[in-house]
DNA sequence: CGCCAGGGCCATA
DNA sequence: TATGGCCATGGC
């Protein structure tokens, strides 16, 4: 099915469905940009909740300063609960030291165009595709869908056939959508949130908005 | 007890 | 370019 943009609606009859659903989620959930940068890199491959426990460890004290003047073994410590905290403390070294080229400033990056400052993140060591395109879009404001094993998931079952590695997954989602930061930000609310809030073993969860698409090959509901 | 989570790096072929 | 090992906590 293509529409007069000739663009494939799967994917935005996907999102209305969840939008009824879910409303809009009011993505990410972080009190700051900063903040924002770092759970995302806190949270590759872990669960938020601990994500969380990590961001409370903080205190009132999360600002790129503090990251900054932090020596490693220190901030490993404070982050350790959210899991692989050596990598991860360095990491976010090295994201805040490319944030203070800005002089931390949200502005300054936003002024810059987006390709030039996705080049800059995916050079930062610890920032990888997914980690860069939530920082541009969460932190940032900036128009890219962000792609993790969620969305991935979501096509296969579906299916849609978006083809298999990130860009070619990212080009689709971006070729078929409104090209908007807004829709962009809730829509990748809504994969994550339907995917935390359904259940992994039965066929098919009670309520799940996606309904009878998820009888497709088994077990995932989400 | 084992499995897995909103990845990414690095070595290897 | 494509796998595989590795990183580590906490919830279930």
């Amino acid at each position: 099915m293509v529409n007069s943009l000739n663009r494939d609606t799967k994917l935005l009859s996907i999102y209305e469905t969840l939008f009824a659903h879910y409303g809009n989620l009011h993505w990410w959930p972080a009190k700051t940009p900063y903040e924002v940068i770092v759970g995302a890199v806190l949270t590759q491959n872990t669960t938020w909740s601990n994500v969380e426990k990590a961001i409370a460890n903080f205190g009132e004290d999360l600002s790129p300063e503090t990251v900054a003047n932090a020596d490693l073994i220190e901030l490993a410590e404070i982050i350790r609960p959210s899991g692989f905290f050596n990598q991860k403390a360095n990491y976010l070294k090295a994201v805040t030291t490319w944030f203070a080229k800005y002089d931390y400033d949200v502005p300054a990056v936003r002024s810059e165009p987006l390709e030039k400052v996705r080049g800059e993140l995916l050079s930062t060591k610890g920032i990888g595709l997914e980690t860069a395109d939530a920082i541009l879009l969460y932190a940032f404001d900036l128009p890219t869908f962000v792609v993790d094993a969620y969305t991935i998931r979501l096509c296969g079952r579906y299916p849609i056939d978006t083809g298999k590695d990130y860009a070619t997954v990212k080009a689709y989602f971006e070729g078929n959508l409104p090209q908007s930061t807004e829709f962009y930000n809730i829509f990748h609310a809504l994969i994550v949130m339907n995917a935390k809030a359904r259940c992994r073993k039965k066929p098919l969860c009670e309520g799940c908005p996606l309904g009878e698409r998820c009888k497709k090959k088994g077990n995932y509901c989400r």
